[in-house]
DNA sequence: CCATAATTCAACCGAATGGTTGACGACTGA
DNA sequence: TCAGTCGTCAACCATTCGGTTGAATTATGG
């Protein structure tokens, strides 16, 4: 659970946290700013606005009473680079056999068999 | 709930599920495969490619009794689509804040309140 | 100095999650 | 054909989650 990649999915895994994060990206705004939009209660904002805290995308400095919310956009390299990893590896895997394809095509041969258990 | 993005951020927000789409990336296999290497009932890990099939990261293909598993890299675009999107607009937000604070630095002037409510 | 406003803490609730075990269905292949 | 393998379905359990209401905290500003 301790694991920042979970929290950060987790945290944009709910319609409401997103949205928070849309609101914060034109700018700064107190929790109750943020939560008058909503039908739920202060409180639940609150909870939303201290999971994206945990996960990084979040800060809070206090001014007065008050608590000015600020979107910190470099936690979301962390995801990119997680998601274009894969991706990346993914489109390569299928070019790797967009070419068996293209032998097979060529000598009519079965090679079938050599994509498989690649460890 | 029945909604695309949630349903993506929730499936890799599971370390586990991040780790079978890690595996999936450098090519196809069978649940049971899948399932060897975790500790976990292979029925567990059938739930979570369940999850990942529903969020559309995943199909699976019937090959005899077996089922191959096989990695959709598409749908990680309307993520990072997502993503860019708040990262960029965070980004400009960032830089219009630098320009205001070097003319308040150039002639002095307190210009504050120019970043409130861009409604 | 104290009433009020902004936020969080705490206890609780119903629903969803990640896991278990056990039984079932489908399809091979000897 | 039919014994055995692969995967899913079903029921159950403990924990987490998103929400509620109510009380506590903190700091202002009149």
């Amino acid at each position: 659970m301790p694991d920042q990649l979970s929290e950060i999915f987790g945290a944009l895994a709910d319609p409401t946290r997103r949205d928070l994060v849309a609101r914060l990206a034109v700018g700064d705004a107190t929790v109750g700013e943020l939560a008058a939009p909503y039908e739920i209660s202060v409180q639940a904002v609150s909870k939303h606005l201290q999971i994206l805290q945990r996960a990084g995308l979040i800060t809070k400095h206090p001014v007065a009473q008050r608590r000015s919310v600020h979107l910190e956009a470099e936690v979301f390299d962390l995801m990119t680079k997680w998601i274009e990893r894969y991706q990346r590896q993914a489109e390569e895997r299928y070019s790797r056999l967009e070419a068996l394809l293209a032998r097979l095509d060529e000598d009519g041969n079965v090679v079938r068999g050599e994509l498989k258990e690649t460890s």
